[in-house]
DNA sequence: GGATTACAATAGTATATAGTTATAGTCAAT
DNA sequence: ATTGACTATAACTATATACTATTGTAATCC
């Protein structure tokens, strides 16, 4: 087994993983599995939670089912969506911790800004 | 504090972390991040490890810089870019992970098809 | 100083996709 | 069968962005 990948391997590799990335790079899809957290729910109820348009929410769960982010479970007339792996809980959760610590360091930063503006006086 | 957000909150808050999703959601920036887990490197052997054209290349290193992913480290007239952060290997392990599951899970299934269409024999 | 090298910035094009509207399909109950 | 409720699909628009080509800028060498 190569240690390295040469760049046309590494490209059909990476595509899958940004594949799955890209379904995560969305408001409306990170919506969808915020409400999904506390479990199952129907399309209905998706809209009602998120505001997000019935068509277009159609689109985004057939997207994220077939990445296999979810699991499709039709009953009856109405179909219930539910997180297939928790494991984008905690990608989401290593990304914010990320985040937070980026606002807090320029959070720093502007404080140490402000006592130098207050020096004159 | 809430114990849920309403949707415009969430989405104002959701935001940010579907930026850097964004950031992990193409061949080229991954292909980036891949060589620059071997430590710094100049535009020019990033050019010359991936293949990617300069000007491309260059809005890229731009955008993983301006997120946090990168930090840029002009030495003279060369830059050298390096990992800011090795949470994005994390992430990146985590879906590498869950995809590799995925086609073994449908190899198994495919498997068991092969068994099923062998036993007219 | 001029040439070369390495990177950045801009504009332009092409493509992808999020969102909307309208329509159709699907299942259950009456 | 028909009605009503839920979901899916198709066509379209608008927007975002990946990529290319070109030009610009700064440092190093002759």
């Amino acid at each position: 087994m190569p240690k390295t990948f040469d760049t046309e391997t590494s490209a059909t590799v990476l595509a899958p993983v940004a594949a799955y990335f890209k379904m995560l790079s969305e408001v409306s899809r990170l919506q969808i599995l915020s409400c999904l957290r506390a479990g199952p729910m129907n399309g209905k109820e998706i809209i009602e939670a998120t505001g997000i348009g019935q068509a277009n929410l159609s689109k985004h769960l057939k997207a994220l089912t077939q990445t296999g982010i979810l699991l499709r479970q039709p009953q009856g007339v109405t179909v219930y969506y539910e997180i297939a792996d928790p494991i984008i809980f905690e990608l989401c959760e290593l990304v914010c911790d990320r985040i937070t610590n980026q606002l807090q360091q320029r959070a720093e930063e502007f404080e140490q800004f402000r006592g130098f503006i207050k020096v004159s006086k």
